[in-house]
DNA sequence: TATTGTTATACTCTATAACTATA
DNA sequence: TATAGTTATAGAGTATAACAATA
């Protein structure tokens, strides 16, 4: 078996190792952001909610959820809390009054530019034995990868994949239902 | 806010941008894996736990709940359902018939020498736009970050934190109920 | 009739807590 | 009384489907 070499020991390993780690360090770094960002009464669904909303304000949520790939209804609750807080806002829109379009209010602008500098200290943290040649070179690497696989942008990986039509690849092969 | 350039662009990007392409790109990996281990007729947990026995057979399932940091009912139904298919087995211990020592049955090794293949061509593919050279690269400065945030070796990031005593820094700050 | 958003329901996954048996 | 494992319960999160309003 390749790559049973430990992990922080320098030593050659394998693609599936390497794999794993990437996942593996991808999971710590989300689970810890989400802890942090916790600290602003918030999800990191919220925040990439805020996010998305924020650069590009006024979309409908139809067109946030479809960017996002999450379901329609999943964003209503969403919406509906972050609307509760006093962060964003639905706004009808007199031409088809069936759209609600979706605006940061004065206080959500505060609370996205906040998330913004939690995500900064994350990155501080998570990435703070790398100078910055190193932190350079692992943007590179991962840019490339990104580009690979088009991932897009601004979306956290916690959204799972659309629910209708996506899954051809996974098919389960035996009904565990227990 | 930093880190406004596109992620192929290949522009510099801030630490908060940089953690969190690692966190998508860990995600993404994590869950093609999942589909990839899915053909086999298992979940990334039920790989993590035969990998686990493998490495070191006759452990009770208290130690390797404690491992691989997952509740004791957690992993009863996962030894379950391996149990179930033939890939693990639990044997008594007669000095002190409270233990249930795990072992791999003929089959589970063969299961276990497949998910290794499986492993190796999820990580081809996902790194497939990267030599030799890059991956070594990679492979150093994600090494470097797992031994700075003390990542255990052989541990799935889909396994969860340890539930009791181990939320002090993640301690919500409102009454999220509805 | 088609589309946007909402509400309601069901299901999966997992944490918590009781319980059994061994010691 | 303490520990290993198990079973049962409950809770969170999320997918699916039915529904109301508007076009």
């Amino acid at each position: 078996m390749s790559g049973t070499a430990p992990v922080g020991s320098g030593g050659p390993v394998g693609p599936g190792a390497l794999a794993f780690l990437l996942a593996q360090l991808g999971a710590f770094a989300g689970r810890r952001f989400g802890e942090r960002v916790q600290t602003l009464g918030i999800t990191p669904a919220h925040a990439g909610l805020l996010r998305a909303v924020g650069a590009e304000p006024g979309r409908s949520q139809q067109a946030v959820a479809s960017q996002l790939g999450l379901f329609p209804s999943r964003l209503v609750s969403l919406v509906d809390e972050l609307e509760r807080d006093g962060l964003l806002e639905r706004r009808r829109d007199p031409q088809d009054r069936r759209h609600h379009a979706l605006h940061l209010t004065a206080t959500g602008t505060k609370r996205l530019r906040e998330i913004g500098r939690v995500a900064q200290a994350h990155g501080e943290d998570v990435l703070d034995v790398l100078d910055g040649d190193d932190r350079a070179a692992l943007a590179a690497l991962l840019g490339r990868l990104a580009a690979r696989h088009e991932l897009t942008p601004g979306v956290h990986p916690g959204y799972r994949a659309l629910g209708p039509a996506a899954d051809s690849a996974a098919t389960p092969p035996d009904g565990r239902t227990a």
